[in-house]
DNA sequence: TTTAATTACGAAATCGTTTTCGTAATGATA
DNA sequence: TATCATTACGAAAACGATTTCGTAATTAAA
């Protein structure tokens, strides 16, 4: 009547509990008339192991741990899809802690995942505030990570990255092509690598085509929604003549949007805007909306293969000075929003 | 060097075993004296108990199973960051399975979770095929679980849903006032329980208003994407007089302003379209998306809280045969795609 | 035929916690 | 003072699977 575990298996056939562990196992002590038998019956009575009983003894968890800042966010979800793409064929489980865009949160939840409930983890960061002591711990108890888009450099794990760098520039020529001669990069923080990446082509494409200091501005819009509304919109007031916007994340166009609509700003004439993102809905907005987009798909992908790929390797001569960093590429696909 | 367990800190303050746990649980046998050392030691090593050994014994897992179609979906999401929102609170982990709308996967996940990984499910089915044996011996396990969304009304189980059959027939009123002639009602497919609501309310509301079944059609697009798109093509090449569309998921309403944008329909104007849908960017769409828009973020908190009560009561008395329903409103956004 | 190797299994330790049960030592009660 | 209750702890048995080690029985090699 109770739960069927090993010890049932092996009272039912008149073998011994090791046996019958082997004979599961495909060992080659076990004869296969044997193992024949335990996996019928094993199938009969819909036998399921206990995965801690197995994790306790093997010390592997069969699970990894996916952090991200948020969810509800179509890049991370697309990473997320990408993530769990790998990890089904390898069955594999996957734990999603979500930071809310609070440091000390991740470092609280990546501090949980050193007791070893996880085989590896996956970390968008939410910007470091300067501790990078839960990484080290990370590292120290020999618990495998790897960054996606949000890295922190300082720490050596491997990182799957985008060309920020070179998208930022591309963006920002792209609005001096059209003309523009104000120039606004939206940032959420200046703690969060992607970001920065992207402000440093911003602001290099600007210098390289002399743009005045005095008609460059960098928001730093922040987490919370109200507070970014008004930074914007107080911008946005006194409307800049032949303003160019490179949005650095998805939610700040949508604001931005939003807001010229409140206040009668017509976009392409009046503002243009660019964004990195993944709406699915970017070509149906009113304008369409040029955007940057990251593969996001791959690079869950990309991510969690390389994250696999380090746990399997974990026993193995630490080669972790080879410092693996892929860096996949944007597309920009130009749309109503940057129209002359 | 090694991992700090309770035997080291036993060893380290010359106390047994189980006087070190007692007293990391606080137990009464414990003097306050002897607690504070244990734990003082306890931080100062950063002891982190194992999950696995203590999941053993206790034969609980602190972890809870979210089962959805996709995730890159606005809703889902959005459910998954109101579940994580109570999880946290109770210190619980999240593990997310994807179906990919594939029912049999959806058995084989369930059926997988039946081992005890975790305490409970959170599942929103992606459609039975006829087959709810899995939920069956989640019950016969007796492993807690709760629909959202698309629920299984044969299984004896809580759900939280929306008032899928009032929306459906407000919206498709609304679009008979807006003086629609022919009525689409897309639909993902005829196994989901909160599509079928939402077209029992379709249905209802044109029966009521007189509307002739040659003007009433149903498209199953599936989920398919090329597919699909194919359909809603094809369904409007030869473009019907005054058609008001009512989509009973996101996606399909996207696809079909991608559609009108190709071949050039004009919305509101030739086509007017109403969609059940959470995307933050609706009101920006071109021409705005009038939209039924469900709690998503209610959903998943209101599921997780009946979740975690039932966990909790599962050594109590069985009141199973108080099935909770809890119905949550959507609420109806009119804007420009179903103008007159 | 004797010895060595192989095959096929079982006993028992182990993973780290939790929990039951037992018991010294102390304090309270009659 | 004798008895009982309480306090504060320890020994040991779980939880269920894995793995090491040992060993009969069989087969192969010398």
């Amino acid at each position: 009547m109770e739960n069927v575990n090993i010890k049932k298996l092996a009272k039912e056939l008149n073998l011994s509990v090791s046996t019958v562990s082997k004979a599961l196992h495909d060992s080659y002590e076990i004869k296969a008339e044997t193992k024949e038998k335990v996996l019928a019956l094993a199938k009969q009575l819909n036998y399921q192991p206990n995965p801690f009983a197995s994790s306790l003894r093997r010390n592997s968890s069969k699970t990894i741990a996916v952090v991200i800042p948020e969810i509800a966010h179509n890049f991370f979800s697309l990473v997320i899809n990408g993530i769990e793409s790998v990890a089904e064929d390898l069955k594999y489980h996957v734990l999603i802690y979500i930071t809310h865009e609070i440091p000390e949160k991740e470092e609280q939840i990546i501090k949980h995942l050193l007791n070893g409930r996880v085989d590896g983890v996956l970390i968008s960061s939410s910007g470091s505030t300067n501790n990078n002591a839960h990484y080290h711990e990370l590292i120290q108890k020999g618990i495998p990570f790897v960054f996606f888009d949000r890295a922190i450099f300082d720490i050596d794990a491997p990182r799957v990255i985008t060309d920020d760098y070179q998208a930022g520039f591309q963006a920002t020529e792209h609005l001096i092509n059209r003309e523009c001669k104000n120039f606004v990069f939206l940032s959420l923080s200046n703690q969060m690598s992607a970001i920065n990446h992207r402000k440093d082509g911003f602001e290099a494409a600007l210098r390289h085509h002399h743009v005045n200091q005095s008609n460059i501005h960098i928001l730093e819009a922040g987490t919370d929604e109200t507070l970014s509304f008004q930074l914007i919109r107080n911008f946005l007031k006194p409307l800049p003549e032949l303003l160019g916007i490179f949005s650095s994340v998805e939610k700040l166009a949508v604001q931005t949007y939003h807001i010229c609509k409140e206040i009668d700003i017509q976009i392409p004439k009046q503002l243009k805007i660019i964004s990195f993102s993944n709406l699915p809905t970017a070509a149906l907005l009113n304008p369409a909306l040029s955007t940057l987009t990251q593969p996001a798909f791959s690079i869950g992908k990309e991510a969690a293969k390389l994250l696999f790929q380090r746990i399997k390797n974990k026993g193995k001569i630490q080669n972790m000075t080879s410092l693996p960093q892929l860096v996949l590429n944007s597309t920009l696909f130009i749309r109503e929003s940057t129209q002359i």
